[in-house]
RNA sequence: GGGAGCAUAGCUCAGUUGGGAGAGCAUCUGCCUUACAAGCAGAGGGUCAUAGGUUCGAGCCCUAUUGUUCCCACCA
């Protein structure tokens, strides 16, 4: 013991748990030697965004994983948990952007290559944050393999990969209906549109029909797009109509003959059953061009103004060139309203059709907005030439992978999530119009046309020889993030990291984005590496504020995890964020919670305080079983029962049911009782029971620390350096496993009675508010005779304030006073505490009177029960043998509370 | 419009093969019983949202209803 180090009286976090961080990290445990007799366990970490600051949520993921991954090396495994870092495109590009702006710089003034430049510096900085953060957690993830996305092994796989679907014809590029974020100015798939109810209006306008006259009445909520209309629709079927059937009407404002066609879209049963058709800024509008071969104009410009004279000319000219792509919208220029944003160009157009007459009635409606989830800003429909990646081969084999249960969602309820959309999954457009990111492997030559997609650097054309221009574009974040559990570890290339730690085990993230990221990983690892990336994925949900909230920027109610820790310590937070928590559901976090789960650190502390300061042995042994006391039995009888329900919560990802078993076993189990049970064998140093207790404590205790170390890693591996301990960490112990020898049912049953008899007098001492320093004799009757109490006098007079104890069948009466004492009737015992002085007869006559009554219902609850023949006949014999054995007790108390009465009366 | 979650003690939540409802916090009572007042010993407090159904037996399974949160969907 000498050479151990003492543990300060007071629990202090802050004191050890950088220190120990370190020392792991030099040891290099969280690099995983690739060992082939060993099973791989691999968890690849869900790269938080370099702009990120850690935040509840990735400490809840972060804490999740590193217990399953700490579990599982203890257990014997290889494990692997790879970290890295995401370049999030457009979230950076757009905080460059921002910090350029406040420098009173744009992108084009500082030009592509010194944005890059800027962006990379912009990753150094930040990038390396979130990384010391994760570490203050105790994340115990392999730093010497940690990954970028855009570093050159993960864009290596990118291009790769883009070449590849190209090959297959899986990756194509044309002119189609996007979402387009304006502030952003660039394209955004549909998984990043947001939609949000947001009030607005529904405006009917009056169209001038030219063959006949009349005003058609039609209603939209956005009528600064009318300059863009080149059709109004009306539903073939509508007899309102029937008589406009090849007619054509003059769109306002700009005069222009525009045909009524007759389509689907055109619902009757909505505002007047006419819809104006923009084909170039509506996706359903779009679909009714593409049917009726309308022209499409586009009145928008990228950054959302109205478009212009120049607009115009830019697109007249390609036209003119014959170089115009298939599908390119015409542009209007929008004359008066050129160059108004399209808020103010609404306030303009539905002043002058006012003006006109034209506008005929707005009516308030609540409307379903699309927003950009980086920007929140609007996003507007546009028609623009991008890449896209076709889904529908690629999703039918990552259905089936989760259909047949090669991977499995825990909660399984998230499958559903999946499949709905996997089952609906439109073409992903996975081009971007920004600078940071994987720049599209596509090379064009200007002289004719030619497209060369390619993983070299720079390409000749084909045809002509002329050196050629990449795609300026980008690719979709999560392009490269699809690839992340096989990229990181070398793929393409066959690497022996590879071979051993793929298809990984585990993913673990929250249930926001299984279509952004779980969906694509699946669907791209079978494609490429024809494995399913991870067997399991562990959802969670989302962290909010004691009131239930998402913790939010602007709302300021996030909570700091780094604050917590300097607070309350890193344990402390994992704990927090792992009891009471399940799979796929939200938690509050909140300080009650937080305060808990130091409370509980503080008391494993002050336990292990306890235990080191009563050990003398350099080394534990587990003393042969005929020298084990009652107690000691008990408890490693409990502590098996403890291994066994943690192993078993984990094995099954229940991880908030672990730490609570964990919880009670230290606390209501070790502490409360084993501690307070074994104090007077540890005071009596020299003596063979004191060896015997040293020993089992030690190794309750030690087995305590093990199964609580993936929890609570910090607190952990301090107190076991403090005592004997087989391992140079306790990181890289044996993680505990039942023991069949461990076999004591009998005498722990009969501890249970002890601590039953000791816990009803305590109850019954406190009910009369007699103070524990009153001591009192105890007189025990039992059918288990003198072996009840065999070794266990002492717990009494600790426990139970006795003066003295007493164990037989039956007293006699005069002997313990039985007309003045206190009856205690339990399920294996009559306690007498001759108390007469301190009791008042009439409250104790009253106590007891209640007590005949409750076991006299109970008595009649459980005859009725067996005398319902159905239930005997059909429970389960051991649940009626139960129910017997329940009967049969009652009626024993029964008798002896009944007595008990009798002899006060 | 489709789908899912949640509804259990005053509050926050556990409760996974259906066999007499649990924890933390809060409340009340009594304790400095020398590991711990960030503690110890007790106590009170629940028609498990509502209504049906299945079953010998339902917090748990089925149906409907109400409230609530979320996801998905091209609705002018």
């Amino acid at each position: 013991m000498s050479e151990l180090h003492e543990l300060p009286k007071t629990y202090a976090p802050g004191e050890f748990e950088e220190r120990i961080y370190k020392n792991w990290c030099e040891k290099g445990y969280f690099t995983p030697k690739i060992d082939k007799k060993k099973k791989p366990y691999t968890i690849v970490m869900p790269p938080p965004n370099i702009t990120g600051q850690l935040h509840m949520g990735h400490a809840l993921d972060n804490t999740l994983q590193d217990i399953l991954i700490r579990y599982k090396r203890m257990s014997g495994y290889c494990a692997l948990w790879l970290p890295g870092t995401d370049h999030a495109s457009i979230a950076t590009e757009a905080k460059v952007v921002e910090a350029l702006r406040k420098e009173g710089l744009s992108k084009d003034d500082v030009g592509r290559e010194g944005f890059l430049k800027r962006t990379w510096e912009w990753k150094e900085q930040y990038g390396g944050r979130i990384v010391s953060q994760l570490k203050r957690m105790g994340s115990s993830c392999d730093w010497s393999r940690e990954r970028f996305t855009m570093d050159a092994g993960c864009s290596e796989a990118v291009k790769d990969v883009f070449v590849r679907l190209y090959d297959k014809g899986l990756i194509y590029r044309g002119n189609r209906m996007v979402n387009w974020c304006p502030t952003c100015v660039t394209s955004i798939s549909d998984a990043e549109v947001e939609y949000e109810d947001k009030p607005g209006n529904f405006y009917h306008l009056l169209y001038p029909v030219k063959e006949t006259g009349e005003m058609l009445e039609l209603a939209t909520t956005r009528p600064e797009t009318m300059l863009g209309d080149t059709a109004v629709a009306i539903n073939a079927e509508d007899p309102r109509y029937a008589h406009l059937h090849g007619c054509h009407v003059i769109l306002p404002l700009i005069n222009k003959e525009i045909p009524i066609v007759c389509d689907e879209h055109a619902d009757m049963t909505k505002g007047t059953g006419v819809v104006k058709i923009t084909p170039a800024h509506d996706p359903n509008d779009y679909e009714v061009g593409q049917r009726h071969n309308l022209p499409m104009v586009r009145i928008f410009t990228y950054d959302g103004k109205m478009t212009g004279a120049e607009d115009k000319a830019a697109a007249d000219k390609l036209f003119e060139k014959g170089t115009a792509p298939v599908g390119e919208p015409e542009v209007l220029d929008c004359g008066k309203y050129a160059g108004m944003t399209t808020a103010e160009a609404r306030k303009a157009i539905l002043a002058d059709l006012k003006e006109l007459g034209l506008l005929k009635e707005v009516e308030p409606l609540a409307h379903n907005v699309g927003t950009c989830y980086r920007c929140h800003q609007v996003i507007e429909p546009m028609v623009s030439k991008q890449w896209f990646v076709k889904m529908e081969p690629l999703a039918k084999p990552a259905i089936a992978a989760v259909r047949e249960g090669r991977t499995k969602f825990v909660p399984e309820r998230f499958e559903k999530n999946y499949f709905h959309w996997m089952e609906n999954i439109r073409d992903w457009c996975i081009s971007r119009q920004l600078w940071w990111g994987h720049r599209i492997p596509a090379f064009y030559c200007d002289d004719c046309d030619e497209l060369v997609v390619t993983k070299e650097a720079s390409a000749k054309c084909p045809k002509c020889g002329k050196e050629m221009r990449q795609d300026p574009d980008t690719l979709d974040t999560w392009f490269s993030s699809a690839l992340w559990p096989f990229s990181t570890l070398g793929w393409p290339a066959k690497t022996e990291e590879l071979d051993f730690f793929y298809p990984t085990n585990t993913l673990v993230t929250g249930y926001d984005i299984i279509t952004f990221w779980v969906s694509r990983m699946i669907f791209s690892a079978l494609e490429y590496t024809g494995k399913e990336p991870f067997d399991t994925v562990l959802i969670h949900g989302l962290v909010r504020d004691a009131k239930g909230r998402k913790m939010s920027k602007s709302l300021g109610n996030g909570i700091d995890p780094l604050a917590v820790i300097d607070q309350y310590g890193a344990d402390a937070l994992r704990f927090a964020l792992a009891t009471g928590n399940s799979p796929g559901n939200d938690m509050r976090f909140s300080d009650e919670k937080i305060e808990a789960a130091r409370n509980f650190a503080n008391k494993l502390w002050n336990a292990s305080r306890f235990v080191r300061m009563n050990l003398t042995i350099d080394k534990v042994e587990l003393p042969a079983a005929d020298k084990l006391a009652a107690e000691d039995k008990w408890i490693l009888t409990a502590f098996n029962g403890a291994v066994a329900g943690v192993r078993n919560a984990l094995d099954n990802y229940e991880l908030g049911i672990a730490l609570s078993t964990l919880y009670d076993f230290v606390w209501d189990v070790f502490c409360d009782w084993y501690i307070e049970l074994s104090k007077a064998r540890l005071s009596e140093k020299g003596t063979e029971g004191n060896l015997v207790a040293q020993n089992v404590i030690a190794f309750v205790l030690d087995g305590i620390l093990k199964l609580l170390h993936p929890f609570m890693p910090f607190i952990t591996e301090e107190i076991y350096q403090s005592l004997p301990h087989d391992c140079e960490s306790i990181m890289i112990a044996d993680y505990p496993t039942v023991n069949g020898a461990f076999d004591f049912t009998e005498d722990a049953a009969r501890m249970e009675r002890v601590i039953a008899v000791i816990r009803a007098i305590r109850a019954r001492r406190n009910e009369m508010n007699v103070p524990p320093s009153r001591k009192a004799k105890i007189f025990i009757e039992t059918r288990y005779g003198e072996s009840f109490g065999v070794g266990t006098e002492a717990f009494f007079k600790r426990l139970a304030s006795a003066s003295e104890i007493a164990v037989a069948e039956r007293f006699d009466a005069d002997a313990i006073s039985a007309d003045n004492a206190v009856q205690i009737v339990t399920d294996s015992a009559t306690v007498y505490l001759p108390l007469s002085d301190l009791i008042d007869l009439e409250k104790e006559k009253a106590r007891l009177a209640a007590e005949l009554a409750r076991l006299d219902g109970e008595i009649e609850r459980a005859n009725k029960k067996l005398a319902n023949e159905s239930f005997t006949a059909k429970a389960p014999a051991a649940v009626v043998e139960g129910e017997r054995a329940k009967l049969a007790k009652y009626m024993e108390n029964r008798d002896g509370v009944a007595a008990a009465l009798a002899k006060l009366k």
